[in-house]
DNA sequence: TACCGCGTCGGCGAAGTATC
DNA sequence: GATACTTCGCCGACGCGGTA
């Protein structure tokens, strides 16, 4: 029986990824995007308990602080989805609102939780229960009406050194996500306000401009592929932009790794190392199935995103970027810089 | 000493099914 | 058809033994 489930789970699987290669990402009408800043830094994977969670890359570091007495840090793969819904909505509004009307800054999560849900990639599933150990099991709709309360309650601050011409410039950013969140959940509907009866957050400014700068394409279509982890999430969207702009192969060591993506395992530990690089291997192997230009293998027999062994880190080479421009082929080579 | 492989655990998310 | 409850599977994290 569980191996019957096992094998249409897989035969599904395999239909839904045959799908994202046939079609392009305008066929399947899947394109979305994140934000270039915000992929260099993640939120964790976890629930912390912390009020604050910084993660590092390169010159650049992102801290973002909790600022609800209530409600922590967002966790885990919703905000994720969540951070990708709200920057396609900005890009959206960025496009059809005059530049001086304060409405665009206004975004509608819609009249249902369901709608909005479904709009995430994620179905709908109500309710709460007590599992066998006395402990309260929430069902994906309030788990996300929680990470909605977390995300937007946040304060980002970025910190980034970097070297222009003869100059070493430092800039600090800090900037509040939203404005005003108003949620509003219809009493009369059932148990656990299944409504969003136009539910709405207004962005602060700083930040809408934040989200509509250099904003990158992503494909939902492998998001959704991708939605169970919060690790394979980060990769995708990372490497998205990262392989893109690179101009030759290049290596990211495992610490470096570990500050940037959510984990909250140490990075001067070698058996966190160990354990960081096991998961990212398996993150790795779903990019292979999802992205089939990352396990692409040259002349020399290396693929192009591989982990390298004895915990050298991350070996990635120049890529298409997931989301070709429109008028290009998908079989268009990287082109060639400098 | 560092790394790898594997088993286990608790948490999270998805899916099946019952109920209204 | 929508909601509520239950179970299952996958995930990150942890621990341990084996290997280079």
């Amino acid at each position: 029986m569980a191996d019957k489930k096992r094998e249409l789970r897989e035969l599904k699987d395999a239909a839904e990824v045959a799908r994202l290669q046939e079609l392009s990402v305008y066929e399947r009408d899947d394109m979305g995007f994140a934000n270039s800043k915000l992929i260099q830094a993640t939120f964790p994977y976890r629930d912390t308990g912390e009020r604050q969670w910084t993660s590092t890359n390169g010159g650049m570091s992102v801290t973002i602080t909790a600022l609800s007495r209530k409600h922590g840090l967002p966790y885990g793969t919703y905000p994720r989805l969540l951070m990708i819904w709200l920057t396609g909505k900005v890009v959206e509004n960025a496009h059809s609102f005059d530049p001086e009307d304060p409405a665009r800054r206004k975004i509608f999560f819609g009249n249902h939780l369901s709608t909005f849900m479904e709009e995430l990639g994620i179905e709908a599933r109500y309710g709460s229960h007590t599992d066998f150990k006395g402990n309260v099991v929430e069902s994906n709709s309030m788990r996300l009406a929680e990470q909605i309360r977390r995300v937007f309650n946040l304060n980002i601050n970025i910190e980034s050194l970097y070297e222009l011409e003869d100059k070493a410039v430092e800039s600090y950013t800090n900037t509040l996500i939203s404005q005003n969140l108003e949620l509003y959940w219809d009493k009369h509907s059932s148990p656990d306000q299944y409504s969003l009866l136009d539910s709405y957050v207004v962005l602060s400014e700083e930040f809408f401009d934040f989200l509509k700068s250099r904003p990158v394409p992503v494909d939902l279509g492998v998001l959704r592929k991708l939605k169970s982890s919060a690790m394979a999430l980060d990769l995708y969207v990372w490497l998205t932009h990262r392989a893109f702009y690179a101009r030759r192969p290049f290596i990211v060591p495992v610490p470096a790794l570990m500050e940037q993506f959510g984990t909250s395992l140490d990075p001067d530990d070698s058996g966190d190392r160990r354990i960081f690089m096991k998961n990212m291997r398996k993150a790795v192997k779903k990019m292979h199935k999802v992205w089939p230009e990352t396990s692409e293998e040259l002349k020399t027999g290396e693929k192009k995103l591989e982990v390298l062994p004895r915990g050298k880190g991350l070996r990635v080479f120049p890529m298409n970027p997931s989301v070709p421009p429109k008028k290009s082929s998908r079989t268009k080579k990287p082109r060639r810089r400098g």
